[in-house]
DNA sequence: GTCTATATTATGATAGAC
DNA sequence: GTCTATCATAATATAGAC
């Protein structure tokens, strides 16, 4: 047996890619440095190039390993069986996603990182991910609207902007809205009270707003 | 009369401010390069040291130059007596923001930019801008909350930032938006969608949607 | 599998010419 | 008021030890 096992590598790239993530979303491509990701991870510089081969190659592995996560949690709610209705289906989506921003706030900072910016990590980004998802959620919306759950008279585009937008940005300037209202956004009952806003917002106030 | 006449030495520093603000927009504090926003406003690296004294500098009075910018079309709002209700006044402010961010999505970038981070710039912008405009807009929305114009059930923090990200999030996510769909969402009848999308999910359907 | 040391490049800032 | 040339630093990437 080695002094080091499999495991410990697999260990070992995982928390790189955690940090990796961390860092991408915060500081973006250019402000992230190879050496903090490193720290972060508990590892020295060198061995980010062993095992992904330099910034970019790393920045790739870290999207990845976010979208799968994302799409793990969405393919459940999807796949179920559970549920009343497809209203209360693309309830539970929603309400998932906004449980997933406040959870996962580096998905959404490293997204509005990238997709501002024309450019190769943008297209990358785009085709391998986001593409697919948009076109996955445009005959979920249309459904909705022809059920009357979502208001028709808005193109799915920006509906499905302002549902992006109106979820994320809270938790994406979650720092600002700590100096600006002394609101912790990741504290429960707050999620709960962005999930009721969303949900009422878009699909109207079926429910008594939480606590 | 001297070669460069100050008016000359003016218009290089508004320009300077625009190429500062725009390259700190798309690529953030530490990715937007001295250089850069020296070629794009036409003069070279020592002139920006000569007016602003330094990066840091440079990012603070382009950003005081874009919240001037902001503030004025909206206390032109607050201040007009040409509203037939406080209801359609605050249409007119909501509709505003959104063409605001339309018209200035380097403004939107820039806020996301700084907004999730904690630091010295976080704090600077908060403390001097956001803070007071939030001050600003919470009495603005309880009293639309008690008339009724906006749902009393959600909190002003969420049905801010709700606002805030849903109208600012597909101009911020343009480049993304372009290669996702093929739509650009500056061209002015997706814009004037974005504005009925958004008035339609805050305020209501009182207006039929545009073409 | 992980670390140390180094080569190379690019950046913010400065000094001084015009 | 503007530009060119240069310095000092910090970053990615590489080579090679253990």
């Amino acid at each position: 047996m080695t002094a080091t096992a499999p495991s410990d590598a697999r260990d070992t790239q995982e928390r790189i890619l955690a940090a990796a993530l961390d860092s991408f979303a915060e500081q973006g491509f250019d402000g992230a440095k190879m050496r903090d990701i490193a720290a972060r991870a508990g590892v020295t510089l060198g061995l980010l190039q062993y095992y992904f081969g330099g910034k970019q190659k790393l920045w790739r592995a870290a999207v990845d390993r976010a979208f799968a996560d994302m799409r793990s949690g969405l393919e459940a709610v999807l796949a179920s069986d559970e549920f009343a209705s497809e209203r209360e289906r693309l309830r539970a989506v929603i309400g998932g996603h906004v449980r997933f921003a406040a959870q996962r706030p580096e998905f959404v900072r490293l997204m509005h990182e990238e997709g501002k910016r024309r450019g190769a990590r943008m297209r990358w980004l785009v085709d391998r991910h986001v593409k697919p998802l948009y076109e996955l959620f445009v005959p979920l919306v249309e459904r909705a609207q022809e059920r009357g759950d979502l208001p028709a008279s808005i193109a799915p585009l920006h509906l499905m902007y302002s549902l992006i937008g109106a979820t994320g940005v809270l938790f994406h300037q979650s720092e600002e809205c700590q100096r600006v209202t002394g609101v912790d956004v990741f504290a429960p009952e707050v999620v709960e009270a962005h999930v009721y806003a969303i949900e009422t917002l878009f699909l109207g106030a079926d429910a008594p707003a939480p606590a």
